[in-house]
DNA sequence: CAGGATCCAGTGCGATACTG
DNA sequence: CAGTATCGCACTGGATCCTG
C-alpha cells in the first residue's frame, strides 16, 4: 500500500507529505467540507462550486476515492445517480483540515 | 494583509486554503522540519535534500519568507553568509505539520 | 446525469550558468 | 556563499464535446 504520486507513480515516504498529497487540488477542501454535511452527487458539486470545471471535479473526486478518503456509491440506474460519502478514514480527515483552518484563521 | 495566490494575485479567503497554501511546495516541510531542529543556512538545505535545485530552495525560502513564517538574518558579508530561522508563526505551524504527520501514518 | 477524451494555458520546478 | 536569469519539461486544471 502506501499513496503514489500520480503520473509519476514515484512513492512518498514521508507521512506529512502523503497527507498532504492527499488534500491538496484546487477543489478538494471544498468536496471534503461539502461531504462532511452530508453525502453528495457530482451536480450538487457543481452547483456550489460553479467556478468548477466537471473536468477536475470528477478528477479529484477519483483521486480521493483512489487514496480511500471517500466512496461511491453508484444506482446503476439511468439517467445516472451516484453518491459520494466520507469513508472512516475521511472521517478522521475532517479534524485535520480543522486544525489547518484554525492555523489559516491566523494569517 | 491576507494570503494571495503568487503570480495570479488572487487572494484567498478560506483559512484552511490558506494555511494549506502556506506549506504546499515541494521542499517546504522539508524546510520547516529542518529550521524546527534548528537555525540553517541556504548551503544546509542543500546538503540535506540534494535532489532539489537550488531555484526551488530560494525560491520557496522566498515564499515562506512572505508569509511571516520564517525569517532571515543577513550577515552582510563577504562571501555572502545569510540565516534562516522560524518566526514565532512559524513555530505555530509545527504542531500543526505533526497533526498532518499523524494522519499521514495511517496512509 | 456521470464522466471520459481532447486540446490548451498557466505554473512549479529542475538544470545550468552567472553575479556580487 | 547567497541569490538570480534563462531554458525547458511535466503536471494541474479549464473549456468543450461526446457517450451510455
Amino acid at each position: 500500500m502506501g499513496i503514489y504520486i500520480r503520473k509519476t507513480d514515484k512513492k512518498i515516504d514521508c507521512p506529512m507529505e502523503k497527507a498532504l498529497h492527499v488534500i491538496t487540488g484546487k477543489w478538494k477542501l471544498a468536496i471534503l467540507c461539502e461531504l462532511n454535511r452530508g453525502s453528495c452527487r457530482l451536480k450538487d458539486f457543481e452547483k456550489h462550486n460553479p467556478e468548477a470545471s466537471k473536468r477536475a471535479l470528477t478528477q479529484q473526486l477519483k483521486e480521493l476515492v483512489i487514496d480511500g478518503i471517500i466512496e461511491k456509491e453508484d444506482f446503476n440506474v439511468y439517467p445516472k445517480k451516484v453518491i459520494y460519502s466520507l469513508t472512516p478514514k475521511g472521517q478522521e480527515l475532517i479534524p485535520v483540515i480543522e486544525v489547518l483552518g484554525k492555523f489559516g484563521e491566523k494569517l
